[in-house]
DNA sequence: ATGAAAGCGCTAACAT
DNA sequence: ATGTTAGCGCTTTCAT
């Protein structure tokens, strides 16, 4: 393999000659950088980024940490979307990404911190995590700089990037109310995620204001599982039959509801409506198709990626970006 | 950040004490070992592992070329489901995985072969590239090590993991066949898919082992795109309504057909069939539920990562992979 | 069982 | 405009 060392003694000059003229300085004479940029290009040269980052302590990578990317995660496709668009926003940057690949096990062993030191990443982008995660609180501790997917915590290193979820939550239960329904039910995540104490808070906020009655039983966990919103919303629905409408914390227990109501005999939209969240592909061709509040997950990753990457360039603005949410209407609220 | 000179000093050993002991070689004093691994910790030690990698010349990273990272491919999630197993091998071992993010525009500055070597990953697993793609060659011909996903290619450094296509569009064609369909048309992807090709291979040697007539009439090319495969249907079962049955090189392509069927006012399965390719998910949520030949998308990954990180510890084996398929038969061929 | 010294490929003062 | 030198943090001969 090539070095700069190789280059100097082929082209007759210093290593110091060829680094500054390969890096483009402009204290070099032109001959000599074309004469440099020949042999480089002669011996095929590749730079060597370990080297580099050795010296410069600056690798030039984003680590990412993201749950879901084993077998169970495959149902759906959020966390990819995010993937893709912090991908396409560091494609336009220099920066490569480092996927930390972590089984429960290894990460009792290892934590968050030291794999990004160990592997000097620059900054770090975290996806998925709980609330209550352990690490979570070592990172942002930490003085790497880190970007939060959905996670508002913000610091001199730690920025995020999310939905305004309360007010997503609110479009949701408004367009129920619009529709004629009173007693709405939610359909909520679990307590570790910051999503769903967020869209419970717009839940409640709208129907205070709307001055439409709730029960706390109305109100269940379905983990952002399919089926354990299936099972939850069967016993919800059958002890609670003044239910008419149900409002889920994600598109994915959405379709569980609508499983449930079929199997409790129930027609969607006419006995009960159902509206999810987020807007994944299989919103649209459930049967019914799924109302929804539509988040640009892609938009949530590449912002995530842009934020990261001015913090670590030193462009500073708010570590917080809000991205839009859109209802979309769909036969499950018709 | 504290290094392993930091260690030596506060132990009062040499450097070259601390690492041996660090990484567990055998010639070390017991209690030695013992107090420089209690400085490590109290020093919040981590290796860098950047400083390691140019010395031993090994990176342990996998760098990962994956198509469809962008905007577009998120309909999809084969190449998320893909990339799931490779992290979850690649989570068993000690291996990171760098993304290469790159842009069509960057592509042309920069081959994939200079972007491994510049970031010194052991090896690259390729995922849905193009056969003709100029790339594709110069890694293959690189001494890099490399797994290919659906190409099968072989040499000294180069292995590949696919699925028997030949026999899964067997398999379909087959099934449809059997359901009494004498006239089956196909809808393939194109040509610079080895899938492609041999899916043709296996859907040409049924109909000729089973003594069923075919026409070159009734095969056309999606794209592996359901817009692009809805439009081509249309044409085709308008212009040709003895066709009764249709087999289709992916499921988002089959979808496509199936809306195409809808509008030429015809009925899935009772007037024309449809069958599928993957297994996506969409597949079973759509109406009616789309039969397929199931891949397994996370296993193709899973095995990519295996096979590659065999090769790169030298456990030589074969370099080939197959995985099965499965016949999945839902309401579209019932 | 331990240490001294060299060197991986590169950048960056500091000369000249 | 170019070269000399030191050093990033680590592993690894080669001594002792």
């Amino acid at each position: 393999m090539t070095t700069i060392k190789d280059i100097a003694r082929v082209a007759g000059v210093s290593v110091t000659t060829v680094s500054r003229a390969l890096n483009g300085y402009s204290d070099v004479n032109k001959k000599t950088r074309q004469r440099i940029e020949e042999v480089a290009k002669e011996l095929n040269y590749s730079p060597n980024t370990v080297a580099r980052s050795l010296v410069m302590k600056k690798s030039k990578t984003i680590g990412l940490l993201v749950s879901d990317m084993n077998r169970e995660g495959v149902k759906d496709n959020f966390t990819f979307e995010v993937l893709c668009g912090i991908n396409e926003a560091s494609a336009n940057s220099d920066y490569d990404l480092v996927l930390f690949s972590t089984t429960s096990s290894k990460q009792s062993q290892k934590t968050y911190t030291q794999l990004c030191r160990e592997r000097r990443v620059d900054g770090v982008i975290l996806q998925g995590i709980k609330t209550d995660d352990p690490y979570l609180q070592e990172v942002v501790e930490s003085d790497i700089p880190c970007v939060l997917v959905d996670i508002p915590q913000e610091s001199e290193t730690v920025g995020y990037v999310t939905t305004d979820n309360v007010e997503g939550a609110k479009k949701a239960v408004a367009h129920l109310i619009e529709r004629g329904h009173k007693n709405i039910a939610m359909i909520n995540g679990h307590e570790k995620a910051d999503v769903s104490i967020r869209r419970l808070q717009g839940y409640m906020e709208v129907l205070n204001n709307e001055k439409v009655p709730y029960r706390s039983e109305w109100i269940k966990n379905g983990d952002f599982k399919e089926k354990v919103a299936e099972e939850v919303a069967m016993e919800l629905l059958t002890e609670h039959p003044e239910i008419t409408a149900v409002f889920c914390a994600s598109d994915l227990m959405g379709l569980g509801v609508l499983k449930a109501v079929n199997k409790i005999g129930k027609k969607v939209p006419d006995d009960i409506a159902v509206i999810g969240y987020d807007d994944i592909m299989l919103a649209s061709y459930a049967n019914p198709s799924l109302s929804t509040i539509r988040q640009d997950k892609f938009k949530l990753g590449f912002e995530a990626a842009v934020l990261l990457i001015d913090m670590l360039e030193g462009r500073e603005q708010s570590h917080a970006r809000i991205i839009d949410t859109e209802l979309i209407i769909r036969e499950s609220t018709k």
